[in-house]
RNA sequence: GGCCCCAUCGUCUAGUGGUUAGGACGCGUGGUUCUCAUCCACGUAACACCGGUUCGACUCCGGUUGGGGCCGCCA
């Protein structure tokens, strides 16, 4: 009932069509998504298309966002004007770019002037607008009354010796039922009357976004196009041109939209960011690509967990939701945390090396620094408040202590910086567990924990034999946070933090003892 | 103003005439715990309204209200 896309499966081609004017949001990833779905899973291509004819507002590097973002995100696309076989991968080849096929909307416009089915307009901005002011407080459709319709050849051809500037109008037909079967939504009817005759292209070498889809869908052999709601009633002016110039035509799905908090289309200054942006916060491609995917689609079932991979199996058209879906931030960082958890230490670690460097907190060395008894030849890098040397295995050690409670890559700088510290700085007070009565149970708190840890080999001063050794003592108090706060505290200069064991051993035993002495003396300093 | 689209917890949604209206995020409580987070358990909260069809409507039909989109020499 909803589509008749079920029915021919061949051959689909489906395309993503920005126009570089702006970055790429979620908004346009979800598009893009769906598209990429929507050929995936009935085995079909997806093309890249960059609807640049404004030239005033298009600009490379909005292209380029959009390359690199569609990319991070593993969204391919499958062809583009160089195309061939031996280059199958992102970048190799161009995508197509509208501004570089003027001349094939140039053969189909003259076509439609010469069949008399378009024709030239002088009218100014001027005029137009007031006519619109008017039909409107008429309560008349807002459409071109069609003035310069029926001009005479003589006064085109002096208009166009005068050198004034014209648009090609489409003489759309009046009083003519369009419908069509859209994948999400069903039946769509409109009534061509309403529509007006729009305009198709300023001169004949700037043509305008309703006409070159139309041509370049055909051109191109879309069989399928994915787009948002937005695109709604532009759709019947799409289908008539369709008629005029006798193309095939194209099955329609179009998206709900993603809404803001206050239900509206989501644009800039809606708080949501450039994909770019929520790359560089540290959410992961598979994250978002989940995370919109579920806007408008899901599955039917309670899985909520998706790859990209598992997405292209169990898509589905008749999924989608009519409705539009507000963006909330809170599930895509729920989403963004799991995948965190999921990703193995050591790329995780990786990932999230640039923001500890970004942050200052630590610095690639140059030269590898590592013993000469070790036979794994390690990138080193020094802490730049210490000046301390470390390795790879410290970073990822760090790093396992927070794993659990990032839900973006770049909290990790705020969450282990004490660990790239030299002197801590907090106040005294802030060691003192809350059920301790005065200063003096802290500093035998603190002096049990330096006694302790000060027995320990530095060979032995790891996870399991801190745990034995300290928790036995801490088991003898009257809770184990006499013990363990002060440790903590100490160790952190932190009110929430990892478990001070941990800390400890991921330390190590040198700036673990130095740590709890410096908290001794600055108890003494309070009392 | 005209045309088009839409309507289940705060949010994302399941549901296709008979259900204790299910799940997830969030939030709350409890457990684990020195803290925070994770994890586990429990809880919180919805069919916009009015008619009709029917033995029976969240589900079908009509209307109302509400929300949204488009109405460019933007896409």
């Amino acid at each position: 009932m909803t589509s008749n896309i079920s029915d021919n499966l061949s051959n689909v081609r489906t395309r993503f069509a920005p126009s570089p004017t702006g970055p790429l949001n979620p908004g346009g990833v979800r598009t893009a998504l769906f598209s990429y779905l929507f050929a995936k899973r009935y085995g079909g291509s997806l093309i890249l298309r960059i609807e640049d004819t404004d030239i005033e507002r298009s600009k490379k590097e909005w292209e380029q966002d959009i390359f690199e973002s569609m990319k991070w995100l593993g969204l391919v696309w499958d062809e583009g004007p160089d195309y061939d076989n031996q280059s199958k991968y992102i970048g190799e080849y161009g995508p197509y770019r509208q501004s570089e096929r003027k001349e094939i909307y140039a053969k189909y416009l003259k076509k439609l002037v010469e069949e008399e089915k378009a024709y030239y307009c002088f009218c100014s901005k001027e005029e137009l607008e007031s006519y619109k002011q008017y039909a409107m407080s008429q309560g008349l459709p807002p459409v071109y009354p069609g003035k310069c319709r029926d001009l005479d050849q003589a006064t085109i051809q002096k208009y166009l010796d005068e050198k004034r500037p014209f648009l090609i109008r489409f003489k759309t037909p009046k009083g003519q039922k369009i419908t069509f079967n859209d994948a999400v939504r069903g039946k769509v009817e409109f009534d061509s009357t309403l529509l007006g005759d729009f305009s198709l292209s300023k001169g004949f070498d700037n043509p305008l976004y309703n006409f070159v889809v139309v041509i370049d869908d055909y051109e191109m052999k879309i069989t399928d196009v994915v787009r948002g709601e937005d695109h709604i009633s532009n759709t019947p002016k799409q289908i008539l041109l369709q008629e005029a110039l006798g193309l095939s035509k194209v099955r329609y799905a179009h998206l709900p939209l993603i809404l803001n908090e206050k239900r509206q289309k989501l644009s800039k200054r809606d708080n949501v960011l450039p994909i770019s942006a929520y790359k560089k916060e540290g959410y992961f491609p598979e994250a978002l690509n989940n995370f919109v995917a579920l806007l408008g689609w899901n599955p039917g079932t309670e899985k909520e967990i998706f790859s990209l991979e598992q997405l292209t199996k169990e898509f589905s058209v008749e999924k989608i939701q009519k409705a539009g879906a507000i963006f909330n931030p809170q599930k895509l960082d729920w989403l963004n945390g799991f995948y965190i958890r999921q990703k193995p230490l050591k790329e995780l670690a990786r990932l999230c090396i640039p923001y500890l460097e970004e942050r200052g907190l630590i610095k690639k060395n140059e030269k590898m620094i590592r013993p000469e008894d070790e036979l794994l030849p390690e990138v080193s890098y020094s802490i730049i408040a210490t000046g301390e040397n470390i390795f790879e295995d410290y970073l990822e050690n760090a790093i396992a202590l927070y794993k659990e409670r990032l839900k973006k890559l770049s909290e990790i700088g705020d969450l282990v910086d004490f660990l790239f510290a030299g002197i801590l700085e907090y106040p005294a007070e802030m060691l003192k567990w809350k059920k301790m009565t005065d200063y003096q149970e802290l500093a035998d708190s603190l002096n049990k924990t330096l006694e302790l840890l000060s027995a320990i080999e530095e060979k032995d001063f790891i996870k399991e034999n801190l745990e034995k050794i300290l928790l036995d003592e801490a088991g003898k108090m009257p809770d184990r946070g006499f013990l363990l706060w002060p440790m903590r505290v100490a160790l952190t200069g932190k009110m929430n933090s990892a478990g001070p064991i941990d800390i400890a051993a991921v330390l190590g035993k040198q700036r673990t003892v130095k740590r709890i002495e410096d908290a001794i003396s600055k108890t003494r300093s309070v009392k």
